[in-house]
DNA sequence: ATCTAAACGAGACGGTACGTCGCGTCTTTCC
DNA sequence: GGAAAGACGCGACGTACCGTCTCGTTTAGAT
């Protein structure tokens, strides 16, 4: 897919007066991700892209909601290189292959613009769903497609859902990416994909009699993390 | 005692002008508290907190450098269950039965505070800190006593580090609860915690023999029984 | 025209961007005179005059460096007559009548404003020279014509400064005004212009030898009036 | 003509062992003084003098109903010296006399107190009566001595109020000081003593025929300055 | 060759929250 | 028991950014 879009058809092709200036709408994107790389996009004002885009505020506004989409829509410009698929033979070199790539990525200063999109999201739903349509579920499906590979060829278990294969695969990256503990660096994401693939339980771990399963969630605490 | 609070030295005895007001900062804690139920971290004000504490902006600001520090205050006050610590005698049904009370609590008004928490420090590093020193790590020592006696036991690998081990656990789950993609219920719960602890590796799979690759899988001692 | 307004080059026709809206400004020092007119300029806050005007605070702040100027300009703007210049034929008579109204005025709610206008240039020099400029010369100027008047016809001597002239017949009412001593009526101002034009010296004074004090200050009480 | 410090106690001799509370008292009035001496009254804040006096704010308010009357109390208690009535034999004389040390007092750091005094009082009217009682009127009944000596010598009109003429003859002045424009020098105390004495009105000025007198104050214009 | 609708730059605007400052009061401990 | 230390409620300050709204200016299809 391109970086750009054009949401709008692209097919009625005249309108009355003046077009939407394409010079405006890249030297917005442009420098959006320009202040995304020096600042939080919480600190990046929306008249400062203006100023530095040369273009008035008006014209931001008329085209993107808030100053949050611009963002989403400068990094899916700007980010043209495509979501990595490697293709190795086993799926579990395909995903520590990408788990390295994306950690990579997601630690440079472009990159942690994902953790600034979900944080924006928290407090604006309507943002936080667009960024899954337009950036998560494009990244999940191309894993997915690791995924299946691997369930085809008999290397994964066909009994888990691929859903959970992915969050199991990346979600304690992005959790250290978001909470700052635990490093990133491509030792972890081969553990993470190793203890992954491996689980963590035994193998010659005998579970002991099972005892009458207690009324445990009567007692459940209020427990945190 | 409470994981929280007295970061001012409680021995110190005796300080010479007006002591700090307890009853200003518990009005200050509970109102924020009573506030984050109903609103986002970002919506609810600094002024706000302060009219309905009964209580002035400067006292505030007094003892906090922002209202996010206020919040984390709060939170941690006003959550003073102990973390629970299941002890069912499996490893794997302490952390079911743990990640589902996590869940059912992160997925509550005011556990939803966890994302805000996590979206405020995305852009401000020093609250993140904060939040890692008193909340997470916390959080993180009850959990590993669980995962620990696992260990001992002989049901987990001891190969895997214990923050590998936590971050596939939580992981999952957080990922979610941020993304907003995937469901958070108890058998989603149960699913992730049999996905990590049985691992996504058929048991029966035999990798091909392999080509040029580098040995990263030579070394690991898989003894599938 | 009025004494004041459109400080702005009103010749240049055509700004670029959206113009200043004149609606503000009128709302503003319409709703600044009027408070002023119940409340001290010390007590009428800027936030009060935005409330009142329907007005932003930024906006009073982007075309006014502080409240007092606000009120200097909503003082002139909204004292449209002209500066009272009779013209009886005699300079003394000129001046009796100006000075009456001006005490009567002066004494008034919205005539305060002038003592306010003083004070506050007691700690902001800036302002002051602008009262001096927008507001004390320009009432100069045109009491200056009486005091020329007077000169040519020949009442007024010509070796006496028109500044000390002036200060001579203002001062000792502004003085009252400001210090409270002294009352501030009609029969006063004529007094005063009768004392100024008539000078304190006795005209058939002669300088006697010195000679001893008799108690005449018995049947003079120490009145502060 | 020395007015002022050494507040230091130059008077205390009484090894009495009293309280603290004359210390602080003569260290709250000194440091008063001090911080005037560099910035306005508006400028000087009760923390300040506290502060430099090194006493707690509660005493100063304990005393004192604000810091107004503080400066007022310094100002009284610093200007130890006496009211100047030179006696030269001639009123004029020792009005131009005092004037001009009185000028020249007032332009100095302390002496523009006076003007912040008379600022405070605008919107302060407690103050302002206070400030009449403790400082002006002992002024003027000092100056009163000199109006009466030449109303006694036959140099000065006896039929002027005593008010008025001090008011002449201050009141441009302080008019001066308190609008900043005009000089302040001596040979402009000089001319106003000399002008005030001698009147504005030419010695040789016959006044024509006084017409019926019209109805002036009927459409009488409000009129300013 | 106009006419006219849309998009643009510039930038003023209402709104809302911010974090700070000074006042004068109140509370606690120390001397 | 009076004073220092200093926290407090109050209320105003001036700033910043938001997203909206005119303006007058361009652009380009429609007439």
């Amino acid at each position: 897919m391109g970086q750009l879009q054009d949401l709008e058809y692209a097919d009625e092709p005249k309108k009355r007066g003046r077009h939407r200036s394409l010079e405006a709408k890249t030297a917005i994107l442009k420098a959006t991700l320009q202040l995304l790389e020096r600042e939080s996009l919480r600190k990046v004002t929306a008249e400062a892209i203006a100023r530095r885009a040369g273009v008035s505020k008006a014209t931001i506004y008329k085209w993107w909601p808030n100053k949050s989409m611009v963002a989403l829509d400068a990094y899916l410009a700007g980010t043209t290189e495509r979501v990595a698929v490697p293709d190795t033979g086993s799926a579990e070199e395909d995903f520590t292959e990408q788990l390295k790539s994306l950690t990579a990525f997601y630690t440079s200063t472009l990159g942690r613009l994902f953790c600034q999109f979900i944080a924006e999201g928290q407090s604006d739903p309507a943002f936080l769903a667009s960024f899954r349509e337009r950036f998560l579920y494009a990244r999940r499906d191309a894993a997915k497609i690791m995924w299946r590979r691997g369930v085809e060829r008999g290397e994964i278990r066909s009994t888990i859902d691929g859903d959970v294969v992915l969050d199991m695969i990346y979600g304690p990256i992005i959790f250290r990416l978001l909470a700052g503990h635990g490093s990133l660096n491509d030792s972890e994401s081969e553990a993470i994909v190793e203890a992954v693939f491996g689980g963590l339980r035994r193998s010659d771990y005998q579970k002991p009699a099972k005892k009458k399963k207690t009324g445990h969630s009567a007692k459940r605490p209020k427990a945190h993390l």
